[in-house]
DNA sequence: ATTAAAATTTAGACAAATCTAAAAATTTGT
DNA sequence: ACAAATTTTTAGATTTGTCTAAATTTTAAT
């Protein structure tokens, strides 16, 4: 354990891998496996296994030979900052330089790497501390606290349930894309009227207007239900 | 000579060298020396000639052996393409994030080396096609183009000349901050009422108010002439 | 409970970017 | 012009982050 850990010290690579290991780590709640983070970053599980080695070096993981990795309480709180700057980007962008929402992400993976305290709390400042991000992902604080929203997958709500459409699973362009071409947006109104039995598509009014969605769409967008009591 | 040569794939450090190489070979336009550029980056000699090298393969930097180095066409206009993600930055830093004209280098260091057309474009945009940072630089357009600006330093103008100061040569931290200590900022109206011929240093009048500042302030600050005919 | 399959780690190599120390070329002083 | 000083380059080593191929450990199947 060093005394003095620095997030500025930190190298991109070691950022993008703590990452990688705090998105793999909300699935499961238990260790990750090495296989995994190789998978989702694109690279091969023997450089995983260096850089984890690496990373619990400087107490970020908890590594034990062939158990898998999870962030230490300092790992925890290095992801999410570099998850609040992502975020952050990513609604300036959005907000401020009129991109769409499949425009972000691959800059966004550039700009959270940039270090300074005090140009990420500008940006926070100058976008009135929004909470949310344009996938509708919540926005960790200056202390990485966030409360993950109330949302449920459109999937799993009963039939002539309401609500808004709150935020995706998949945030991939080729999903955005899609569901702008369809006229599907955060802050739609959303009912399930209909639900196939055959392939499980649902008949869904939006915005007042009817349409039929499969039901792997339905089990990428969350909505929240509305407090109708 | 390769076929695509695209600046999405030079790294941080080709651009931080061609950088350097485009800001030494505008004050003397002959050949870069390679201790310049060592210690203008704090590096050694041996690690630039070994840069230079990889750059020349690459076709940015014309290179002979202990003949020093110049910028190609194509390095060239990729170091006016940094700059001007440079200074762009820089007046965002200022104008939307409310830095100090002493704050923004460093983090300005980071930002240019994002690579994406559409989000510099947009920022320009944003920021209303500024022509000129926060130190009276002149900020490249898309394609490269800028023109110096009809300027003076205070130290060479004679007694009873007056201008609007409109940039800084030293644009150091510490710098800066003496002259925010000073009151004197850009847009002030600054007038030479007398030269001391001890030491150079000068009576001037700024914004209506009296000052005395030595020679080496007045060599740091440009002023642009009153078009008084 | 063994064995086969899958996951993980080790060993050794490589490219980028840097360094030190030594050699080579250029410039300068007399 | 020639020796001395300076500048630049080469040679060889180091660090980070990656890879392939082989070895090891764990998990799954019969």
């Amino acid at each position: 354990m060093y005394f003095c850990v620095n997030k500025y010290l930190m190298t991109r690579s070691e950022e993008n891998y703590i990452k990688t290991i705090f998105h793999l780590g909300r699935k499961g709640t238990q260790e990750v496996a090495t296989n995994a983070i190789a998978e989702l970053m694109e690279t091969k599980p023997s450089s995983v296994t260096d850089m984890i080695k690496r990373l619990s070096e400087k107490d970020l993981v908890n590594y034990k030979r062939y158990q898998g990795v999870s962030l230490t309480a300092l790992g925890n709180k290095t992801a999410l900052g570099i998850i609040r700057k992502h975020r952050l980007w990513e609604v300036f962008l959005v907000e401020k330089l009129d991109f769409s929402w499949d425009e972000v992400h691959e800059v966004a993976e550039q700009l959270e790497h940039i270090k300074s305290d005090k140009l990420i709390d500008s940006l926070d400042r100058l976008l009135a501390f929004p909470k949310f991000d344009p996938h509708g992902d919540p926005i960790p604080d200056k202390n990485g606290g966030f409360k993950e929203r109330d949302r449920e997958l459109l999937s799993e709500v009963p039939i002539n349930t309401g609500g808004v459409c709150v935020g995706v699973k998949d945030s991939s362009a080729t999903f955005l894309k899609f569901l702008d071409k369809n006229g599907i947006a955060l802050g739609n109104q959303i009912k399930v009227m209909e639900i196939e039995e055959f392939d499980g598509s649902l008949n869904i009014e939006i915005d007042g207007r009817k349409m039929q969605i499969s039901h792997v769409i339905a089990s990428n967008l969350y909505i929240k239900a509305n407090d109708d009591i």
